[in-house]
DNA sequence: CAGTGGTCTAGACCACGTA
DNA sequence: ACGTGGTCTAGACCACTGT
């Protein structure tokens, strides 16, 4: 690591050059998701550090959940697995009974110029395009929200291609595009059942929905997801941790 | 700190027993909110452990927000500054425009039996007596909201006293009853407004708010304050980030 | 300038998982 | 038995803050 001209002004820890060279390497595909990290010792090595600078780098990347270290085993690739979704990313819960993983129905898919709403949550023009989901979630036999995703076209290239989109996308971004999501900002609100709503969740006109609009941002803060889903809570609600 | 009788079985880090050590110190009154705790090398002789080690519990004791470091002056007790409320514990914010620290009104106050969803929440049974407080939120002139805070009368002991429930109730909660908030629980869920909603908030029988269902954790995980609350949300959201 | 937290290093030993 | 991450130590030096 190169950690010279580093005297009072620009000046950058060590530890977080190695934890952007370490994201580098893993965004350019030297890791899959799933397999293991070279060990402390190597790792140091090879950026010539000592190992408790790496240790603080892998640190900080699994606070954020990039990396999963397992004492005795290694250091991993952290995966979209339904479990780290179901906890990480989906905060609606049943309010009495078992979580279950949301099934998922799509309505339909096509591509879009983007509407205002999705030009600034993407950062997009409007020369722009986006891939446009629209699709049911259920709990159980429960139908829970509708919602429609927004996906930009230049980095969701081929999509329409796919034969199916699976009930976790996340794993399907990573998989096919290499795309890590691993911030989210949602903005909740109370707001009526519409003519729409009605016919997609078979509730009344007028019947309290709680709207969530998502944008969801990769390994470079990059936005790549766009979502607005409309949730019935009358048996689900919103599970939010402040600390 | 002993360290002893520490071979597999029941192993604990001596960072996380100098940790709970600080800890208790804190619940004790050994240093008021916002003074300054001893340095790491001063702390690291009266446990008798070294610098490091006293650093690693002291991190963690900064990323649960309990403590705050200030680089080349010292670690400080986290203070419940309208800063660090607005920003850590509430999460409502204007659709656009600046964001306000929430005016509050108080409606009412009193002493009650709790009813079911105050003793699950606080884990009392029916002996227990709860204070209530019912208040209006203001962002600006703008009316956002209507709650009620439920109290243990346990805990909070000559509540009824005091001369006014402040804005800031969490720094009250810490200057009267030397309780810290370092946690915070909430459901959402989108509900009709219904008649007393209409009274208060001015807005329309069946109009959509958000109700939020709030459980306040003190320093040793105890639920020390229940709120429910009920929102507009047509020019306001409520934020959450999930990373 | 002195004192604080922040970074970095090097090495020892421990706990854990697997073979 | 071995290799991994996890803990703990000791010491050096750097950056920041106030005097």
């Amino acid at each position: 690591m190169d950690v010279s001209a580093e005297t009072s002004l620009g000046f950058r820890p060590l530890y977080l050059q190695v934890r952007e060279e370490i994201t580098r390497q893993l965004a350019s595909g030297r890791w899959q998701p799933g397999t293991m990290l070279p060990s402390e010792q190597e790792l140091a090595r090879e950026l010539g550090v000592s190992q408790g600078t790496v240790r603080k780098a892998l640190d900080a990347m699994t606070a954020e959940r990039i990396l999963v270290r397992r004492q005795g085993r290694g250091t991993f690739v952290a995966e979209y697995e339904e479990s780290r979704i179901l906890f990480q990313f989906f905060r609606l819960y049943p309010d009495s009974g078992e979580r279950l993983f949301p099934i998922s129905k799509v309505l339909n898919l096509s591509s879009a110029t983007p509407n205002p709403r999705e030009r600034e949550a993407l950062g997009l023009d409007d020369k722009a395009t986006v891939w446009r989901i629209s699709r049911l979630r259920y709990h159980g036999s429960e139908l829970m929200l509708r919602e429609t995703l927004s996906l930009p076209g230049q980095i969701f290239q081929g999509l329409s291609e796919t034969e199916e989109i699976p009930n976790n996308v996340y794993r399907l971004y990573s998989q096919r595009w290499g795309i890590t999501v691993t911030r989210i900002s949602e903005k909740l609100k109370a707001v009526s059942a519409d003519e729409v709503d009605r016919a997609a969740l078979n509730c009344a006109v007028g019947a309290p929905l709680l709207e969530i609009r998502r944008i969801a941002f990769d390994l470079h803060k990059r936005p790549v997801e766009y979502r607005e889903s409309r949730c019935q809570t009358e048996t689900m609600h919103y599970a939010s941790d402040l600390s």
